[in-house]
DNA sequence: GCAAACTGATTAACATGTTAAATGATCGGG
DNA sequence: CCCGATCATTTAACATGTTAATCAGTTTGC
């Protein structure tokens, strides 16, 4: 909950100059994802813009048609389609970043890079320590009211 | 990014155990939040689940039909509902919680109880600074392709 | 008193999250 | 070869996030 309550805070800051840019954070993240590369697979981006492949699928269709970005399918497979930012992408990237890194240098300074650091530290062990962590598959236990609900999935 | 990260390695050993039983992660921090008050008003159980109104409205309806909650307007303003646990959402909260609770344990075992501790309050701290800091609200800098997407809203 | 402003909750409309299924391409064992 | 298994991506269907609009009830100014 306060890592939700953490993230809400800060992303605050950043919406307003990225709808002003007609960008949602994910647009955002995907932009950036390819701007630092010279062109990337469609699962690899995923990970780097941590989306599952749905949502991203669905905002390359978007990306694409506004010409911020291309696709094309590797030759070599054919399941594959290489996605890479285009000229008017990076210039979106170049307009939006200063901005963007103006609103993080403020943030940092405000609640101290030092206590940044330290939480980016603990963040990343978290993550280290929970990957490393086995889920429990919730074996019986089956709730006779787990699908009562008024609205569920499929017929 | 790393909070988002962090958020989503949490949740991970949760979902299944909540999914066994029916709840999604917003339905289970609602009848948290329930259990612990006699009765509340909607806008201060939103606060209390972080959720917007939006999704609270549905996600009531749906738990409401599910006799999970229960439902009646406040009787000095008519405008005001107010949500009430019912005995058979006390009674799943009874079911799931002990296993939410050792799933929580495990956690704080592998990641160490001191730093848990210490990231809980650099995120306590974190949203402290930035709920004092002001919301830039971009000004100027229109993008000319803010409003060219594929799907824009409304007319 | 009453019309306008305001407030709490819901509905509307669209974007994204999430799981399952479908589609099309490649790979591997027979 | 070729057929079944696997893989990459997309589509489908529903839940939730998000902003704006609506609606009913309440308060305020006059």
């Amino acid at each position: 909950m306060l890592l939700l309550r953490g993230r809400e805070a800060v992303m605050r800051h950043f919406r307003p100059l990225l709808r002003a840019h007609g960008l949602s954070e994910q647009q955002w993240r995907i932009l950036r994802a390819l701007s630092a590369v010279d062109d990337i697979e469609v699962t690899e981006l995923a990970h780097d813009a941590f989306l599952l492949g749905p949502s991203l699928s669905r905002i390359l269709r978007d990306l694409e048609s506004r010409k911020l970005l291309a696709r094309k399918t590797a030759r070599e497979d054919q399941r594959r389609s290489m996605v890479s930012i285009t000229p008017k992408g990076l210039k979106l990237i170049e307009t939006v970043g200063p901005s963007s890194e103006a609103i993080y240098a403020e943030i940092a300074r405000r609640y101290g890079g030092t206590q940044l650091g330290e939480l980016q530290d603990l963040l990343r062990a978290l993550d280290d320590s929970l990957s490393a962590m086995p889920v429990r598959h919730a074996a019986g236990a089956v709730d006779s009211d787990a699908d009562s609900g008024s609205t569920r999935r499929r017929k």
